[in-house]
DNA sequence: GATCGCGATAGGCTTGACCTATGAACCTTC
DNA sequence: GAAGGTTCATAGGTCAAGCCTATCGCGATC
């Protein structure tokens, strides 16, 4: 059985007359009337009672039609919600990014997202890096935005800017009087985030690579470890974004001799369907962020 | 697009694996493979995201499979209904009968039809003769009993059994002596039904044919018309199966001189598909009044 | 590095839906 | 009552499409 099938049984049902049926399904009088008769065949009924004059729906057809009519209904509801989904721009985005950048950097770019691709519901997820990848591998989200590099073939990214990093310091700090700050001369007294976090081994990296470094504590957040800055209690190093909430918190802020920093990359399953989807977020994010990424370079000159 | 497609569908977003989808559904790999990018085209829409471990319906493909199941289920469901309506002896037969026949032969054979018809629900209709044609003809009626031959080619008929007629007279009357009675005797106190009836028109016929016959009475029924003949207002004729309600009214039976009588036959669309339910419906209604006919048939001779 | 498993592709076969032309039955009309 | 115009059914040929087997390319795994 086909749906083709079920359109001539409902043509033939409702104009009582199989010449006119074919010419409304578009098909010639004998195809109408031959696949009828398979239909009937198959079905082991006899769907219309022929005359020399008309073709009337037997009691047993007008049983079945309602049945068709629903298949039919719903395979153009198939072609119809397709249609509407068929814009890769549409639709649900499940977008993660890790702790440290999502305070900071949604503020920024969610209002010219909205913007720029009105139809797409961005749905931000907020986790450290390990689960966005394991939720991006088990299609929970659709992109993530990420510190690091991606890891396995099955994921790629692409960068959207760099970000550096920046001296944190309490006011009072020896250190806060200098314009540059030399990333190791912060190892003494550096505080630094929880494990997890990609931002804490980039820090570590940063300052000198010892994984003893930091002392006991392992702040649970970005916003937790300004506090404790600006509470005197040590140094940090913090993304480039973060610099507002820092200096409102009251933290001096320097820059680095090396330059160091990070770069945020949009990542997704290789295998993503919606690529442009993907394309469109990322331009948008780079975009917004082209001024930052080029003051930062041009203050790493 | 064709229900095969969407099972295929259906198949490959349960598995979410192409081979084993296949396997379910009986065809090969690559068929599958074909089928779907095939559908993915039509649609506009990447339905699976395939990897080398498995292929992921798509968030579309997800709000498509409701509909897609749907539509699937119906069309099965079309075949269930078909096979439960293949059995032309099953389902709604609605009989037409004329009046002067329903009242005496519906409760011989009502039990026996159910009895041997067990699936088929029967449905009289009572109305006469020319109104049950026309019923006949818009399909409004599967069959009909009738005490006339068909009319034009449209429909077809067959004999069920031979219904003598007898002369009913009040038992004063100066012919309830007589152990036969010729019809044209009963012409000058007959009686008859109203227009439309047949057996009005068979009565006047066997009593001499003459149209002004029976005086200004017409009696609406046959229960009415042997209510007036046990009260003395004059004689009828009156079909052999409605003898026990006659006795029973206190009226004098008589057999006629000529074996007058009507066969009653059963009558349908020629192109009618379910011949067959006329058939077994008309084979018990003979079979029933098998007895009936042979004993008129004796008392003739 | 070889093997295994996945989906995609290629080439050839066969089915079946379609068309036009024609037939058979029936009705209407002259 | 013959002619012509309906109706649906049938016949024969064409062509698209679904299917198969064989093979490829890719990635994971041992």
């Amino acid at each position: 059985m086909n749906l083709r099938d079920l359109r001539y049984l409902l043509a033939v049902a409702e104009h009582e007359h199989f010449g006119r049926a074919a010419k409304a399904c578009g098909v010639s009088q004998p195809t109408l009337s031959v696949q009828i008769r398979k239909l009937e065949d198959l079905m082991g009924v006899t769907l219309f009672e022929r005359s020399s004059k008309t073709a009337a729906p037997t009691a047993a057809c007008l049983q079945l039609i309602g049945h068709a009519r629903a298949a039919v209904t719903e395979a153009e509801a198939i072609l119809a919600t397709a249609r509407n989904l068929r814009d890769p721009l549409s639709g649900r985005f499940r977008l993660g990014i890790i702790p440290t950048l999502a305070p900071y950097l949604l503020p920024l770019v969610f209002a010219p997202l909205r913007e720029a691709l009105p139809t797409l519901e961005l749905e931000p997820w907020e986790d450290q890096t390990t689960a966005l990848l394991e939720r991006l591998r088990t299609h929970e989200l659709d992109a993530a935005l990420l510190a690091t590099e991606e890891d396995g073939s099955d994921l790629v990214s692409r960068p959207l800017f760099d970000e550096p990093f920046l001296a944190a310091l309490p006011p009072e700090h020896p250190l806060a009087g200098r314009p540059v700050i030399v990333e190791t001369d912060l190892a003494r007294d550096i505080l630094v985030l929880a494990d997890g976090h990609c931002l804490r081994d980039q820090t570590m990296e940063a300052c000198g690579g010892d994984a003893a470094l930091g002392g006991p504590l392992r702040a649970s957040s970005l916003p937790t470890l300004l506090n404790m800055v600006a509470a005197g209690y040590g140094t940090t190093l913090i993304p480039g974004l973060a610099a507002g909430a820092a200096q409102d918190a009251g933290i001096v802020l320097r820059p680095l001799s090396t330059r160091a920093g990070r770069t945020v990359r949009i990542a997704w399953r290789a295998h993503f369907p919606r690529r442009a989807a993907v394309e469109a977020v990322g331009e948008v994010i780079a975009d917004r962020l082209r001024a930052f990424a080029e003051g930062a370079a041009a203050g790493a000159v």
